[in-house]
DNA sequence: ATAGAACGTTCGATAAAAGGAACAACGAGA
DNA sequence: TCTCGTTGTTCCTTTTATCGAACGTTCTAT
């Protein structure tokens, strides 16, 4: 998890109003802010209140922690990016993951421990993915569960893939 | 998705904190900000700004969306509590979902309109699941896809049980 | 051409969030 | 017992996020 990026939030924040067809004022006066407030976000410039915050996501309709979290970054690397969803605190251990991957990008995962299983499911865009050698293909709604103990890859196309990820880590639980 | 309900990021911050055996004071000089600060937060009083909460999402390790959402909503009917990950743009369209379900629990859902399909991923306790009269159990780490079509159910004993729900709307999309 | 309405930005005033110090309460150790 | 350290809370001060209004633009319609 990086640095919160205020800047990022404003790009974010721009783009979706955009996409919704809004105008700035118009998704001030809805969410119940002062359209100087927003602009200043959009610029970003600034740092939002919870409150703030929760009457845009509320209004543009977004999981909140879609909101901050920055949404498309490529982690220069390996243009994959990975967001913790949540923990299992039983055994077997299980580690629920969102992952998008950028277009023509491949992910090699090193083995997880012995018994480790994994599986996808695939929220939009195109992937494909499994053991090495064994890979699937995927479309948006697509699952697959695989031995997660070997090596094994994610890779996309000329598509983005959003999924979600839970790993089982059915052996003794590393932690 | 309901209220903020600042109260309820006061009692979750507490809870997630002592977890971890730490003291007011000490997560306080970690996330760098005011113990005084963070005494308000948890009493409920008061609006962070989106620097605190992340400085603290940081500290707690926990995937920020996590903090700020309402973490054991029982929502008094059901006792079952649902929050929204992501939703895919394309065809078919994917809804991704966290669900918690109280012990001793039964939600019983709609049919989807026809071709609709479920997946769920158990991430901790155990849960028993599918199309009405095809139950079946599941327990951490486990998967099960169903045609949700039709009336189906989760059903919950004595453990709670935390997992992620993908929604795939096979026929036309209704939105 | 011109009045009107909308757009997004900038500015000063105000309300509120964050910081800092003092506080009583509790436990550990000499 | 007495001291020291830590706990979490409650003040007061400073910083700043928010609001409201005015601003220059752009586009439409009269």
């Amino acid at each position: 998890m990086d640095t919160p990026s205020l800047s990022t939030l404003g790009q974010h924040l721009q783009t979706l109003r955009k996409a919704r067809g809004w105008s700035l004022s118009q998704l001030a006066a809805a969410a119940g802010i002062a359209k100087s407030n927003l602009s200043r976000l959009e610029q970003g410039n600034g740092n939002p209140t919870l409150d703030t915050i929760w009457r845009l996501a509320v209004q543009l309709k977004v999981p909140f922690g879609t909101l901050v979290a920055p949404i498309a970054v490529p982690l220069g690397e390996d243009g994959v990016e990975v967001r913790l969803i949540d923990q299992g605190k039983d055994s077997p251990q299980v580690d629920a993951y969102w992952m998008r991957c950028a277009p023509f990008t491949t992910r090699v995962a090193e083995p997880h421990t012995p018994g480790t299983r994994e599986s996808l499911t695939l929220i939009s865009g195109r992937l494909e993915a499994g053991p090495e050698g064994e890979t699937r293909r995927l479309a948006a709604g697509d699952t697959l569960t695989f031995a997660a103990d070997r090596a094994h890859c994610y890779r996309t196309g000329d598509d983005w893939a959003t999924l979600l990820v839970s790993v089982v880590y059915c052996g003794e639980v590393p932690r």
